[in-house]
DNA sequence: CCAGCCTTGCT
DNA sequence: GCAAGGCTG
């Protein structure tokens, strides 16, 4: 005791010295340890880490598959951080509450985060960072979730890019950060704060219905999406341009359900992607372009995030799409039902998988929207709930893209023909044999799994006749197009 | 203002 | 060849 010094009565523990005082890391869908630029930065100081994940209000509203796929995510990023001397601390509430406290328990005064650019996110995080700031906690946002900060790619007029092509022309030749490395350690603070137990967050057993095909291709985790990235520059890469388009062969990267959750950087491809193409590799620019797609629906989410619940093209409100959910057509259109084998064996793959071909996306989209006079938001909801890989901006600029209603969409009038794509396609039937267990003799093991997986009360059986088209091609495209004709505005 | 252009198509 | 019309420079 320093002379002069009046003693407390009552000892409170000294706060920790700020440069001692542990820095909170919150991870949302940054679920890795390389190319973490907040965590990067956090471990740079030399001072405690403290990583946490919070279950707030946008946690549980998930979707039944991507929240299971989140919880899958959440166990192999806490191993990670044991495996790295840390620890990943769970908590439950309110983003603010949680941080405010947790920073009380460990006398933080820093929380740091990737960016988000959904307005959810965007809304809860601006709450989250005035609240702490109000308190004398700093926070700070990093850059990392895209390749290109929203504000910062405009047209010649300032404005934002509408179309994706001269937003590809703009970016294609930036600098892109090389990746961050893991941090070499991370320190633990003197004592770790109280974690609850991922088990008992609930995060749902969605993906249980397909666990001998969901297993075998398990995907988690950033070790899993290095691998296959990795696998897809071997060999992977250089037909990407032309076998992504075929949903029967294994020709995409399949790394949308660990960007979805960060497992991997979009610079970590972008940088991998480059490398392909400065070597030659015939699908690299390929790739490139679609990992701009990705930035692209950031991009229109940011500056019009309408994008994600209404039609981008408000006299769109106009038209007459079908609102209901629940009628026979769209019901059979949910359960693989509608007889027409491509929109079949994408929803079947879905269902089972949590993850459906990009071929199949578009026309399981256009049956939805044109052939069933769907409103794409029903569509857009059933895909919430069940793909694996779903991302907010992702989804919606899909949907509005395919139901014309959305920026750069293909026009209304362009009706996908399920029956010609299957034979431009999926010519030799891979696609659809796998998935449709109906009329075949000896049905592959995932068009069985699918009936093992569907709620009992559909009331489907392997052994049932497969459906007439609950609308034919012919007939549904002539619907549309009359309606187009017709339409309001 | 205009000219050129616009992921994935169909008959 | 058709199907509109908006976007960008």
């Amino acid at each position: 005791m320093r002379e002069g010094r009046v003693p407390s009565r009552v000892a409170t523990p000294e706060p920790p010295l700020p440069e001692r005082s542990p820095i909170i890391v919150w991870f949302r869908r940054d679920l890795r340890l390389s190319d973490h630029a907040a965590l990067h930065a956090a471990a740079r100081t030399g001072r405690p880490v403290i990583a946490v994940a919070i279950r707030d209000p946008l946690v549980d509203a998930l979707g039944a598959a991507p929240k299971w796929r989140l919880g899958e995510g959440l166990r192999v990023f806490g191993d990670a951080l044991r495996a790295a001397g840390s620890r990943l601390i769970l908590r439950t509430g309110d983003a603010l509450d949680v941080l405010q406290r947790l920073a009380e328990e460990t006398g933080a005064r820093d929380v740091w985060w990737m960016r988000a650019y959904d307005p959810d996110s965007v809304a809860r995080d601006k709450i989250v960072k005035a609240g702490l700031e109000a308190r004398g906690v700093t926070a700070m946002s990093c850059a990392g979730h895209v390749l290109f900060e929203p504000w910062t790619v405009e047209t010649g007029t300032g404005g934002f890019y509408k179309v994706y092509t001269p937003f590809w022309k703009a970016v294609r030749g930036r600098g892109v950060v090389a990746p961050l490395p893991a941090p070499s350690r991370l320190p633990a603070p003197d004592a770790w704060p109280g974690s609850e137990r991922l088990e008992d967050w609930r995060m749902g057993r969605a993906m249980d219905r397909g666990a001998d095909i969901v297993a075998r291709w398990a995907n988690v985790g950033e070790r899993a999406a290095q691998d296959r990235l990795e696998a897809f520059l071997d060999d992977g890469i250089d037909g990407y341009h032309q076998t992504r388009d075929l949903p029967g062969v294994v020709g995409t990267s399949n790394l949308s359900e660990n960007l979805a959750l960060g497992e991997i950087s979009v610079a970590q491809c972008w940088h991998a992607g480059q490398r392909a193409r400065h070597e030659g590799r015939a699908g690299a620019e390929t790739f490139l372009k679609e990992l701009v797609w990705r930035d692209f629906a950031y991009h229109l989410t940011w500056h019009t995030p309408h994008l994600l619940t209404r039609n981008w093209r408000t006299e769109w409100d106009a038209f007459g799409w079908r609102e209901e959910a629940d009628t026979d057509e769209v019901r059979a259109w949910k359960q693989g039902r509608t007889g027409i084998a491509f929109v079949d064996a994408g929803q079947r793959e879905m269902y089972v998988t949590g993850r459906m071909h990009n071929r199949a996306r578009m026309i399981v989209a256009s049956y939805l929207t044109k052939h069933l006079m769907t409103h794409w938001r029903i569509g857009q909801k059933w895909f919430e709930d069940h793909l694996i890989d779903w991302d907010p901006a992702n989804n919606a600029l899909g949907w509005q893209w395919a139901a014309g209603s959305g920026p750069d969409a293909t026009p209304y009038f362009r009706v996908f023909n399920p029956v010609t794509q299957l034979d431009r396609f999926d010519r030799d039937r891979a696609y659809v044999d796998r998935w449709i267990a109906e009329g075949q003799a000896n049905p592959p093991p995932e068009a069985l799994s699918y009936f093992e997986a569907v709620p009992r009360r559909w009331g489907l059986d392997p052994d049932d006749a497969y459906p007439d088209p609950v609308v034919e091609p012919g007939e549904g495209r002539a619907r549309a197009l009359a309606a187009y004709e017709n339409r309001a505005f």
